[in-house]
DNA sequence: CTGAAAGCGCTTACAG
DNA sequence: CTGAAAGCGCTTACAG
């Protein structure tokens, strides 16, 4: 149990100079000549000398370490969303600590409290769903440490944003299935205060609306990210005396609900009730029938996300506006949506 | 953007006392008078003071962070693994770093040297698949690190161990095959240097020998842990003359892929052929019909792993024997192991 | 080209 | 009860 990592004083005892030099050699500083250069570098080498991160993080007031906040890791978005934020922030010489906020803005609020006293240098996140308060966001902001927001975005920060059309992608869903034949289509929305409910919201509205279809309260329902609550407001909705030919879930989760509820009713997909969900595409394609899914390019969410971040982090001046990148979603038909003519 | 964080020094000139009357009363040592402490720690709350990290680390040699290596987060049983080990390093007053090996050597190698440089303070670690090697641990250990490893772990690295009775999981998992009355059961199992791919082979081998069934080559397929692997396979094993009445899954990924290339090949489970596998239950559940599933408790695991390294790292000296825990797995019949007579 | 000194934020023996 | 000093490992103006 020897915890003797080498040291620059070491280096400078051994070689009877000063850790100045020592400290100038290892950064190839110009003001060294090349022989005591090479005499130092031989000599780290050989002794495996890495400079310690922990006394350049004290000197220099940045940790080379950012934040991330998903509501749950194991949820396959998110992870994929951490795999591009791990990719980029790799690349660029920086480490990344993973925190889950649980949905809770309890959790979240300690995940900014730890990200400040660990001077982490910014922080990607997407908000809980309960989060309707920025304030410890806006906190982090003023002691310096950029934050950009990614999937669930909210108007109360301002900052480099970056989200997927969600309106065009339940827009386009909606029309498919119209061109389907579908005339009573139901949508299973996420929790309210979440602006990607809204607009996923809004684009079936726009959607039924455009092809001169009624709009239906009874139709629409909030749920949470969960199976349960797919599965549970399905059953509420096949009760209904006008009970829906369609429905169009607003997450992974509730999608699977939506299948497994259909199931259980003993309903035909897509015979019976066609079905198509935001939903990642390898989960989507296990079920029998598989999901026509509405996909988000996660990973690239996770990248673009933080190199904002980064170089937010890297510049002197905050930059001249923010930005509020929006990337695309994909519609992939499955089983699930298509009616039995074809 | 104001980066100021409130020092001691700076607490120290507004009351007009020395920084190291101020460190002590912060820490309420007894040497320093009630009167001096309120005022001190007064001052402190009013400014929200919080010590900095990274000066107590560099002064400590220690940074209250742990990391943990796993193949990949998006698999469920990890992500749930991850959920126990910050459950525990938090309650604990440490936090997490993850990594993610990929399966790669590499990948794992680089993490242990971030870990070591990072200087942090111990590690969980899930080997990856490819990892015969146990080098870059041994190195770390002599470093002063602990390492402690779970769910696959090899002989080769003296330490803490947590595992689950994957032996036991699949003598059972066979044997309720077996009383199900299939007699041609096959075995897809992980890839070959895992020990717990051995493990699971060897109680598959001995349940079918306790009952005297024949144990044939051609019906022991490895599989990297992929749904393509599992799929393949499958295609493989039902091409076969004689082709298997059951199957037995040796992770999530590959059972899904039994699954799924069953359904493709137009057979019926349980009835053609039944399906079990090593699976997160609620995945399982998902499937139509359900997998029955031998679940494993990963959180636990996670738990159990942290909190014996936790012991480790602040034990001063090394314990007198390393402990490897074994934990029991679940078995959960569903549909695809019913045979239609039940 | 090289070194002594100060300092990042903190703690803790050593004096008094 | 309180303070000055040294030190964790490093960098960098300031001298020379």
């Amino acid at each position: 149990m020897t915890k003797t990592s080498v040291t620059i004083k070491e280096i400078a005892r051994l070689l009877d100079i000063s850790k100045s030099t020592v400290s100038r050699a290892l950064r190839d500083s110009s003001e060294i000549s090349e022989e005591t250069k090479k005499k130092v570098i031989d000599l780290a080498e050989s002794l495996h000398y890495s400079p310690n991160p922990i006394a350049l993080s004290l000197l220099k007031q940045r940790t080379h370490t950012i934040g991330v906040i998903v509501p749950d890791i194991a949820n396959r978005f998110y992870s994929s969303t951490i795999g591009g934020v791990e990719d980029i922030a790799y690349s660029r010489g920086y480490h990344t600590m993973i925190y889950q906020s649980h949905e809770l803005l309890d959790r979240e609020m300690s995940a900014t409290r730890h990200i400040a006293q660990r001077r982490v240098d910014g922080l990607v996140v997407a908000i809980a769903s309960q989060s309707e308060n920025m304030d410890h966001f806006v906190q982090l902001q003023e002691q310096g440490i950029p934050v950009v927001l990614f999937d669930r975005v909210l108007d109360g920060l301002e900052t480099h944003k970056v989200r997927v059309d969600d309106y065009k992608g339940a827009f386009e869903a909606t029309e498919h299935l119209i061109s389907r034949g579908c005339r009573r289509i139901a949508h299973i929305a996420g929790p309210q205060p979440v602006s990607i409910t809204r607009n996923r919201l809004e684009g079936y509205r726009d959607a039924l609306q455009k092809h001169g279809m009624e709009f239906q309260e009874e139709w629409v329902l909030h749920s949470p990210i969960t199976q349960e609550g797919g599965t549970e407001r399905t059953y509420q909705l096949m009760a209904l005396r006008n009970r829906p030919d369609a429905i169009l879930g607003a997450s992974d989760r509730i999608t699977m609900g939506i299948h497994w509820a259909l199931r259980q009713l003993g309903y035909k997909m897509p015979d019976d009730v066609a079905v198509i969900g935001f939903c990642d595409l390898s989960l989507a394609s296990l079920m029998d029938p598989p999901i026509s899914a509405i996909t988000q390019p996660s990973f690239e969410m996770g990248q673009q996300a933080t190199s904002l971040l980064l170089d937010l982090i890297e510049s002197k001046n905050p930059p001249a506006h923010y930005e509020t990148r929006v990337l695309q979603s994909n519609l992939v038909i499955q089983k699930s949506s298509l009616k039995a003519s074809e």
